[in-house]
DNA sequence: GTAGCTGCAAACTCTTTGCAACTCT
DNA sequence: AGAGTTGCAAAGAGTTTGCAGCTAC
């Protein structure tokens, strides 16, 4: 998702678009990792000082609420932020903390399947694969 | 694992079978949903008042490092522990926030195949869907 | 003009930890 | 005896919130 789309998509929610929250989309737009709140406060701040870390977490909270962004949980103790893209999952590296996004189209199915077999309409779901890299 | 069992392994890992600790594996062994510490903490107050916070969250702690309980990290800012059963994930209900176990042949092996692909080892995963009943 | 947004600081929730006393083995 | 364990209270991390002033619309 662009910049323009979000920010259009904001505005359509009722969302005003302030300088803060401008600023904010920049980032999160902008983010090729999956920054954390603290990560996302510090890049904000190198371009707009002023801005502050509740207003990172009330706009984060916002956007998630709006399906424009997607909170993760991680087993980590905070919480992890990226744009919507196509829907995924993550295999994080134990060793270095890195976040690889992978998609798998058996899953998609196999998950749909399951939800039916227990008799519910699936409404979120996430895979999360702990793992260390293969040394080759 | 019954509470034998459970009593044992601890003790293999040279862990002292003290009056606390032996409450609170009781507790866990009979517990048939997955307790936050909260509520492992009052299950344990009603059979011993003078067992701490502390010590349930050490306990628990201790535990999940040596495999003997699962510590899950739902979508709800606390964490869940249960004993080691056979390997499973969770449904978990939006609405009422049940949490349904259930376990997947084809899941196990496809996650594998994920990680090969990805070249990493598995370490640890979990597949947490979010639904909503099907009324019929 | 006004509803919504912001910064600040205080509060909150869940969890961890330092310490002196205590208890299994 | 001695290492491990405990309760207590304080501290810690991450996150939320009340409020008075500010800003986009």
């Amino acid at each position: 998702m662009k910049l323009q789309e979000l920010e259009t998509a904001c505005s359509k929610s009722g969302l005003k678009m302030t300088g803060p929250r401008k600023t904010i989309l920049k980032v999160l737009v902008e983010a090729e990792d999956h920054p954390s709140v603290d990560e996302i406060y510090a890049r904000v701040k190198a371009v707009d000082p002023s801005v502050s870390m509740a207003t990172v977490y009330r706009t984060v909270n916002t956007l998630d609420e709006l399906n424009l962004v997607t909170k993760h949980e991680f087993k980590e103790g905070f919480a992890r932020f990226e744009t919507n893209t196509d829907h995924h999952h993550h295999m994080i590296d134990v060793d270095s903390g890195d976040v690889i996004e992978f998609t798998n189209v058996e899953l998609e199915a196999l998950k749909e399947k399951i939800a039916e077999e227990l008799g519910y309409e699936l409404i979120d779901h996430n895979l999360e694969l702990y793992g260390r890299k293969i040394k080759d």
